[in-house]
RNA sequence: GGCCCCGUAGCUCAGCCGGAUAGAGCAACGGACUUCUAAUCCGUAGGUCGUAGGUUCGAAUCCUACCGGGGUCGCCA
């Protein structure tokens, strides 16, 4: 059963359909990789073309962009790299997007940019969507996403909301990146845990006719469960108490599970996370048993066996030999073989994993996508050896793991117990500071690394919040447009692709320009490596090159983006403007966090 | 004990498919500003990139071992 939810995100999956026109596009980082790689075919050079790049230098006094085509191609042509690099320098002088180039250091090319070059990159970024789209990888790929895909066994709490926003966030980019992505959920509606939920439930609905109950241990006593109960009371009166366990737990567990189903969907949705397909793992084995299907293919190939596995060391004092059904995991990488069936004869969660897996691989996927918790972190050899086994190893896996959200309270760690009731949810998140910073601040660490998230500072208006510090530098981009009118009339803005933007010279200005050029490639590189924190990082510097630039009008009014006295001049800082103002909202989108055009 | 992740400035962290003198923010220190181009700005100082080896012309980055922190370890999901 795959229940198709609204569809959402459509933007986002459809490409570019028509190539926009060449003068249009500017990849300054491409074309000039391009160049050098020209120059050095034409001096015969062959070997390691392709590790040929074009950077920026740490240290903005050896120019705007540095190569280290050189380096990388003396060696194998048995050349010396400083020579090299002179005969390089000495043709990209030729080319008009470059105004200098100079050997340096053991054969770094450093190039300074004409500002013909920043004109282009300056009047590519106006179309935010049209820059974004270089980007686009050239062999696209499917690629599933599966994110939160918690147990519906109650409410989302903040655990839930990193693999949520990250993996809402890593989708995007793939998205961006030109591959065709699919956002799905896979519900665990068929282990005990769900039987736990229907048996907690039951007490609710007899506590609903006015029975005093006691939850005892290993069931859920959130009172989140009480109006599923009432619920379950005005349907059915009394007429599930007096039935047998077999005969109410059916009934019971699925109407519970809907209700779950339905608070994780509206949790969900404050924070703008829309899956487009939500697999019920139960589906798997009723009315069909797939998993058995699946796991009978596999024994054809000699990967199934009956066998006992040995007793891990260091622990597991109660241990048991035991002879069980085992996935030949080892055979792909993993440490050890793996149990498929519990004594009961039911399926283990691994076993319906790959019997899912499986399916998504049959419905074409080049690429699975895995965001989990950092404390599936043993689940993962596994599940890869067994995608690599029901694929062939055609089909490839990632798993994401997100590390523990802490939270704090200005500075004091916010205690959260097990206990009922003394958990934070998601929602009690959300509701407190919004989704932007909830969003952002998910997103502005390695997945892999514990986040510390606190509600104090993320909603303060300053620098040192880093989402209020990159909105706000949106906003001063539509704040400058406004004065800009003001100043000089409406239609100061109108053609800004027509502004004479090889009028931005200054270093402020070229070092925006430089942020700029790199959008595509950083957004290609977070798609790539499927780390959408590089996004948030690389919208905080571009910010900051903003409010400097800003700041520096404050002390001398020469660089204010905005002089009714040179309209021209201002025309051009607008384009520039409108180009940052342009990523940033590309940018945010991106992660899913808004640009407001000014701050309240 | 096995496996996975992490260890970078006083703090919180980027950088990691090898490249130049290792970066940012906070805190510290020294200045500027008294303002709607608002929700600060400029500068200074701060480092054996956990330790020890190895590969390399070149290592925070790759390999090995160890130390420290976290997670996880047959029928929970």
């Amino acid at each position: 059963m795959r229940a198709e939810a609204p569809r959402f995100g459509r933007r986002l999956l459809i490409r570019g359909a028509a190539q926009p026109p060449a003068q249009a596009t500017m990849h300054l980082f491409e074309t000039l990789k391009q160049r050098v790689t020209t120059i050095a075919q034409g001096e015969g050079l062959s070997v390691g073309l392709d590790r040929i790049a074009v950077e920026t230098p740490r240290d903005p006094t050896h120019g705007d962009l540095a190569t280290n085509a050189a380096m990388v191609l003396a060696k194998p042509a048995k050349r010396n790299p400083r020579e090299l690099g002179e005969i390089i320098a000495a043709r990209l002088v030729e080319d008009p997007l470059v105004a200098g180039a100079s050997v340096a250091g053991p054969g770094f090319v450093n190039i300074t940019i004409a500002p013909e070059a920043g004109a282009k990159v300056v009047k590519a970024a106006l179309d935010g969507a049209a820059f974004t789209r270089l980007a686009e990888t050239d062999a696209p790929q499917k690629v599933n996403v599966e994110y939160v895909s918690a147990n519906p066994t109650g409410p989302l709490h903040v655990g839930h909301a990193r693999g949520a926003v990250v993996g809402d966030a890593l989708a995007n980019v793939l998205a961006l990146r030109g591959h065709a992505v699919t956002r799905e959920y896979y519900i665990n509606d068929a282990g005990s845990q769900v039987d736990a939920l229907a048996r907690s439930a039951f007490l609710r609905y007899r506590e609903a006719l006015g029975e005093t109950i006691e939850i005892p241990s290993g069931l859920y006593p959130g009172d989140y469960l009480v109006p599923v109960g009432e619920a379950l009371a005005r349907e059915h009166g009394e007429a599930l108490r007096d039935m047998a366990e077999e005969a109410w737990l059916p009934i019971v567990r699925e109407v519970s599970i809907a209700a779950m189903m339905a608070a994780v969907r509206e949790d969900l949705d404050v924070l703008q996370i829309r899956h487009e397909v939500f697999f019920s793992e139960r589906s798997l084995q009723v009315p069909t048993d797939i998993v058995a299907a699946t796991i009978q293919r596999l024994e054809g190939e000699g990967l199934i066996y009956q066998g006992v596995l040995p007793r891990p060391k260091g622990q597991a004092d109660d241990w048991e030999d035991r002879e069980q059904t085992l996935f030949r995991s080892t055979q792909y990488g993993d440490d050890i073989d793996r149990a498929l069936k519990k004594s009961d004869g039911s399926y283990t969660y691994f076993a319906s994993d790959i019997a899912y897996h499986d399916d998504k691989i049959q419905r074409g996927f080049d690429r699975l996508i895995d965001v989990l918790g950092a404390d599936h972190g043993g689940y993962v050899k596994r599940m890869t050896a067994a995608v690599a086994a029901l694929s062939h190893e055609k089909v490839q896996l990632d798993c994401l793991l997100c590390q523990l959200v802490k939270l704090y309270r200005a500075g004091e760690p916010v205690k959260m117990s097990k206990r009922a009731g003394d958990f934070v949810t998601l929602r009690d998140v959300v509701d407190e500071v919004g989704a932007d910073p909830v969003r952002f601040m998910m997103l502005y660490r390695k997945s892999d690394a514990p986040l510390d998230f606190d509600f104090a500072k993320v909603t303060e208006q300053s620098r040192d919040n880093p989402v209020f510090y990159v909105q706000y530098a949106h906003a001063r981009c539509a704040s400058a447009k406004r004065q800009a009118v003001e100043a000089l009339g409406a239609d100061v803005l109108d053609d800004l692709s027509e502004a004479a933007a090889e009028q931005l010279v200054d270093a402020g200005e070229k070092a925006l320009i430089i942020l700029l050029a790199q959008w595509p490639q950083v957004l290609a590189a977070a798609a790539d490596s499927a780390e959408p924190h590089r996004v948030a990082f690389y919208l905080h510097e571009l910010a900051s090159a903003l409010h400097t630039q800003w700041n520096r009008g404050k002390d001398d009014t020469a660089l204010r983006f905005v002089n009714a006295e040179a309209r021209d001049l201002t025309r051009a800082r607008l384009a520039l403007v409108e180009a940052v103002q342009a990523v940033l909202r590309t940018g945010l989108s991106a992660l899913g966090v808004s640009a407001p055009s000014e701050m309240r």
